[in-house]
DNA sequence: GAGCACTGC
């Protein structure tokens, strides 16, 4: 190589900067590679400047188009771009840093392209990622960075996120993707080596996949010094992310820090606590209607019920106000928001204020009354009022019980920092606290409790121990979850026979680890085929992933519970999902049957979408698809099956009142009344333990108490069990048994084992 | 005789 070409496809591969070291070529040639001179990990700001504006696109070499120059400039504006030279400087010099960047610096769409200047991974094969905690965020991204640097969505940039890859390998260097999808990553490929650079944006949000994302990131930087990791993070946490990151015993991470582009929001708090929040809140915003100037409000509530009910009241009283007054006070147009609503109808929160009601009248306003959507999923643009009565439905477990429920509960002051932000995006704004300052300043939690601290972990430490962490315990962790939980997960997942009594991941655990589901659902799944019932029990974890597919309109409900009681199976709500599902499809994805039926279409796509992903990981590691034909077969086989993964999950029928105690945690439940059973079965065993007016135990079937002696043995061992009529049930059941089955109770072996074990003879080793 | 904040694989 002593002379350069025109083109020189083999130079075309080579990094530029070995280029230019490995021949002695005319300099004058070689500048025109926007690249020329770029060292990797040594790049400077004013490099990656020239190189910005150069007329060919560095990362295609393809000249650029006209409407690049254009995005460019408004790149230029942006917080970020003027501290480039500030980036580089610490980014060069450090392999963690800590980022702060306040809404509207622009860190999510520039620090990744920055980085790719500096990492130049498309000379290395290599990838730099950038996190998002939701789908929508990664996959918005990326097709706006895609304009900005001038490249097709899915090759040189992409995203990758559940049921959609939109990368392609040995191309794209620079993708966007949810955390939950790199943590799967993570599992298989415990060194990441595909990725020069890993990014975490939206670290504060403290997701359980970030904050385990953290954990294994920061003991990988030790066994990968080439490996760079940004933690992205609201100005609230960074101290305590740069203290994780920092070399122990040594200097916290250092940080880099970018201000926002916001308007200020003046905050007002109440004199008094306010005892009724909903009524405050809907006494303050006919308050503001008639005394602010125009602008949108955002009211922030903690449920569908509650959203609907004040949307109603307020309606109901700006009617009153103009009927009263037309002169004083303009329309008012009420619009809900939150998760379940369909997305139709969360796209009116961006219709526009209505019109004055006559030609100089008073000016409409726009009121959303919305969830915790609105404090980080969904932005609103042309909000100046915020309502914040410092509630948000919150997720908690109690691992005693094992069970996870939603409570009510106060906001932190994080949340209600966020919460007034979302008043000054596009002018300056009020946000009306419905709580004193000193309930502010005193009672409120500085953070909301980071998810880990609020789950059950049982998924994540199958996780955890597939991508070979196996001292839970002593696992960095940037909060540590309570050993309580952590311990409930190992038991569950020993019970399970996914992990023996070392810890040690079983080769069932293996597979189980695979699927994208809770441990009793992926090992419901996996022993099916033993049962002859794989296809319909891989339906019936499809309909149990997705949102409940009953609908009950507050003007139908009537009409909606007979169309249920049409499709209901009266042993048991498994097999009535399993009939929904199957009708569904013999209607051929029929909206209007679905829509005649009640079902959500939504909800029933999703099912078969995830029905797919779960077939395919079947197939991969060779769990048959079969069923029998006759129905009664299938009905106990598909029972017997249940009783394989949701053993833990079993109630025993106590008294003639209908009430129910839960086998060990001797929880007194009900019956749900979605239930469809037409009897009272002695043994019923349930997918889920809802904690709402009271306990309650939600889609139920019939269980035999032989069964679970049979597939779950370790757990139904009875020598240490407490006295009491379940356990009298369960002996008189053992008892029978024994006299029948002899031997066979003996072998004490766990359902699924055996399988596995045959399998892994065959095929895995 | 009820209800499902939100996200993710």
């Amino acid at each position: 190589m002593t002379s350069t070409p025109k083109f020189n496809p083999y130079l075309a591969h080579l990094h530029p900067a070995e280029r230019a070291t490995s021949s002695k070529v005319n300099a004058a040639t070689s500048s025109k590679e926007p690249l020329f001179g770029f060292l990797p990990r040594n790049v400077s700001a004013d490099q990656v400047r020239t190189a910005i504006e150069h007329d060919l696109n560095p990362f295609t070499k393809q000249p650029h188009t006209p409407q690049y120059k254009k995005i460019l400039e408004a790149r230029k504006k942006l917080p970020v771009f003027a501290q480039m030279d500030e980036f580089y400087k610490i980014f060069n010099k450090h392999q963690i840093i800590v980022m702060v960047g306040e809404t509207g610096s622009g860190k999510t769409t520039q620090i990744p392209q920055f980085v790719a200047y500096s990492d130049l991974p498309h000379t290395k094969n290599k990838i730099v990622a950038c996190t998002q905690p939701r789908r929508v965020a990664a996959m918005s991204v990326a097709k706006r960075v895609v304009d900005e640097m001038d490249v097709q969505l899915g090759r040189q940039v992409g995203y990758s996120i559940r049921f959609e890859d939109m990368t392609e390998p040995g191309t794209t260097f620079l993708k966007y993707m949810t955390d939950g999808m790199l943590l799967r990553e993570a599992m298989n490929d415990p060194d990441l080596n595909r990725y020069s650079t890993i990014i975490l944006d939206e670290a504060h949000e403290r997701t359980l996949a970030t904050d385990i994302l953290m954990g294994i990131l920061k003991s990988l930087a030790q066994r990968r010094p080439d490996l760079k990791l940004i933690i992205m993070s609201a100005t609230l946490d960074a101290i305590k992310f740069q203290k994780y990151f920092g070399i122990t015993g040594n200097a916290p991470a250092p940080l880099f820090k970018v201000p926002g582009r916001t308007h200020p929001v003046e905050v007002f708090y109440t004199q008094e606590p306010e005892p009724d929040y909903v009524e405050a809140a809907i006494r303050t915003v006919l308050m503001i209607h008639r005394a602010e100037e125009p602008g949108d409000i955002l009211l922030f509530l903690t449920g569908e019920e509650e959203i609907e009910d004040a949307c109603r009241k307020i309606k109901a009283e700006a009617d009153d106000l103009i009927n009263g007054d037309p002169e004083s006070v303009g329309p008012l147009v009420c619009i809900p928001l939150y998760s379940s609503l369909p997305p139709q109808q969360q796209q009116r929160i961006f219709d526009p204020a209505p019109k004055a009601g006559r030609v100089d009248g008073p000016p409409g306003r726009k009121v959303v009354i919305s969830t915790n959507i609105a404090e980080t999923s969904l932005t609103i643009d042309g909000i100046v009022y915020v309502v914040d009565p410092g509630f948000s439905k919150q997720k908690v477990y109690n691992p005693r019980i094992r069970v996870e429920s939603l409570l009510v509960s106060p906001i932190s002051k994080a949340s209600a920092q966020q919460r007034a932000g979302r008043a000054g995006r596009t002018r300056p704004g009020k946000c009306f606290r419905l709580y004193t300052e000193k309930d502010f300043m005193s009672e409120l939690e500085e953070q909301t409790h980071p998810e880990i601290l609020r789950s059950n972990l049982a998924n994540t430490v199958l996780e955890l121990v597939k991508a070979g962490i196996k001292d839970l315990v002593r696992f960095d962790y940037v909060d540590a979850p309570a050993p309580e939980t952590l311990m409930r997960a190992l038991e569950l997942l020993n019970y399970l026979a996914a992990l023996d009594d070392d810890g040690n991941l079983t080769p069932l655990g293996n597979i189980m680890a695979e699927f994208p589901l809770d441990p009793q659902l992926s090992k419901m799944l996996i022993v099916s085929p033993e049962f002859k019932c794989s296809n319909e029990i891989l339906t019936i974890t499809a309909m149990l992933s997705v949102p409940v597919v009953w609908l009950r309109p507050n003007n139908q409900r009537k009409e909606a519970d007979i169309a249920k009681a049409r499709l209901t199976v009266p042993d048991g709500d498994h097999l009535t999902l399993l009939n929904v599902y199957n009708n569904y499809i013999q209607n051929q994805y029929d909206k209007n049957w679905t829509w005649n039926n009640f079902l959500s279409a939504r909800a029933l796509m999703q099912a078969d979408n995830v029905r797919e992903q779960l077939k395919r990981t079947m197939e991969r590691f060779e769990v048959e698809l079969v069923s029998v034909q006759d129905q009664k077969k299938m009905f106990l086989a598909i029972r017997q099956a249940l009783c394989c993964g949701f053993f833990m999950q079993v109630a025993h029928k106590e008294g003639e009142k209908g009430n129910y105690m839960t086998v060990k945690d001797n929880q007194v439940v009900a019956l749900h009344p979605s239930c469809g059973l037409d009897t009272q079965p002695e043994w019923v065993i349930f997918n889920e333990f809802v904690l709402t007016t009271r306990p309650y135990i939600r889609t139920v079937s019939e269980a035999r108490p032989e069964w679970l002696l049979e597939y779950a043995p370790m757990y139904f061992d009875m020598k240490n069990w407490p006295d009491g009529e379940t356990k009298r049930a369960l002996t008189r059941a053992a008892n029978k048994r024994e006299g029948k089955f002899g031997a066979r109770f003996e072998e004490g072996e766990r359902a699924g084992e055996a399988g596995v074990k045959k399998r892994k003879k065959n095929k895995l080793q």
